[in-house]
DNA sequence: CTGGATGCCTGGGAGC
DNA sequence: TGCTCCCAGGCATCCA
C-alpha cells in the first residue's frame, strides 16, 4: 500500500473535492470490497462530508451527521476524483460516488488488499483505531521506546507492527533504519536510548519529507488529482540493493526481514 | 503470549 | 513475441 505519506497526499487531494459536498449517490460495482454493512447508508449516501481524518494509512471519511467509512488503499489502492466518472467497464473499480456538485470519486484497487469499513459513528472509529499505536508521523521517543521495548523481534519488523507504530511499511522503514543509522535486523529491545531517540527523529524527518514531495510512486501510486509523488527519486536504500551508499560509498546489502526485501549500508548502520 | 510463515490478488518485468 | 517465474507499497490468520 501506499504507506503513511501516500495516505496524507490522498487525505490532501480528496479534502477539497469533498469537505461540505454531499454525496449524492454511490454505486457498488464490486461489494466484497466492503467489511460490513454493504448498504448505501453505510458508504455514507445522503450524508455531507465534514472531515477527512487520517491514522497510519487508514484514512477516514467523516460525514456531519457522525457516520464514517475508513478507507484502506492496500497495496494498489486508490481514490480517483474528478468531473468525468471512471470507465464503466473497468474492472478495477469498485465502487464509485458522485457528490451533489456532480464531482465522482471511484476507489480503484487492482490487486484488492484495499477495502472500505463502514463505521456507525465516531466513537466507532476511535475504538477502531484503538488497536493502532501511535502515528508515524508524530512520533515521540518515549512512544516508540515504549513500543519497542520487550520485543524480540527486528527493529524492522516492529516498525512494521501498525499496533506499535502506524504509518510506516517497507520503503520508510528502511530509509528511517539508515538515516538513524541503525541496522534494521536489531533486537527492537536492545536498542540504546539515543539510538530510539534517533530512529523516532529519523522516521518524523523522512515522512515529513515524503509527504511534501507528494509520496513514493513506484508504480501504482497517484493522488485524488491523479498525480504521482516524487519521493522516489530520493530513497537512499529501498530499491537500492547492491548500489553503492549514498553516504559512503559501500555497496548496499539486501536482505529479507519479516518476510519483507530490506536494504541498508553494513558501514553506516550499525 | 510472541513472532514467524502463509495466503490473498493482479500485473509488470526479467529471463529464456 | 511469447511463455514462465518472481516480485511488489499490506495485513489477517494460522501455526509453533
Amino acid at each position: 500500500m501506499p504507506e503513511l505519506p501516500e495516505v496524507e497526499n490522498v487525505r490532501r487531494s480528496l479534502l477539497p473535492h469533498l469537505r461540505g459536498q454531499r454525496i449524492a449517490s454511490v454505486a457498488v460495482r464490486r461489494a466484497d470490497i466492503i467489511d460490513g454493512p454493504r448498504t448505501h447508508r453505510a458508504l455514507l449516501a445522503g450524508g455531507t462530508i465534514a472531515r477527512l481524518d487520517r491514522r497510519g494509512k487508514q484514512l477516514a471519511i467523516i460525514a456531519a451527521d457522525g457516520r464514517v467509512l475508513v478507507v484502506h488503499l492496500g497495496m494498489t489502492g486508490q481514490l480517483n476524483a474528478g468531473p468525468v466518472p471512471p470507465r464503466a467497464n473497468d474492472p478495477h473499480v469498485h465502487v464509485v460516488w458522485t457528490t451533489a456538485r456532480g464531482t465522482t470519486i471511484a476507489f480503484r484497487d487492482p490487486r484488492r488488499f484495499g477495502g472500505l469499513w463502514p463505521q456507525a459513528s465516531v466513537a466507532a472509529l476511535a475504538q477502531r483505531w484503538e488497536g493502532l499505536g501511535p502515528d508515524a508521523l508524530t512520533i515521540a521517543p518515549e512512544a516508540l521506546a515504549a513500543g519497542l521495548a520487550g520485543s524480540r523481534r527486528a527493529v524492522k519488523a516492529a516498525l512494521l507492527d501498525q499496533a506499535v507504530l502506524a504509518g510506516v511499511g517497507n520503503i520508510y522503514a528502511d530509509e528511517a533504519c539508515f538515516i538513524a543509522g541503525v541496522r534494521p535486523a536489531r533486537k527492537a529491545s536492545r536498542l540504546k536510548r539515543e539510538e530510539v531517540a534517533r530512529l523516532a527523529e529519523a522516521i518524523r524527518t523522512v515522512l515529513v519529507r515524503a509527504v511534501d514531495a507528494g509520496g513514493s510512486t513506484l508504480r501504482d501510486y497517484v493522488n485524488a488529482d491523479g498525480r504521482a509523488g516524487q519521493f522516489a527519486s530520493e530513497h537512499a536504500v529501498y530499491g537500492r540493493g547492491k548500489q553503492p551508499c549514498v553516504r559512503c560509498g559501500a555497496t548496499l546489502r539486501q536482505t529479507t526481514i519479516a518476510q519483507r526485501t530490506t536494504v541498508y549500508c553494513a558501514r553506516c548502520q550499525h
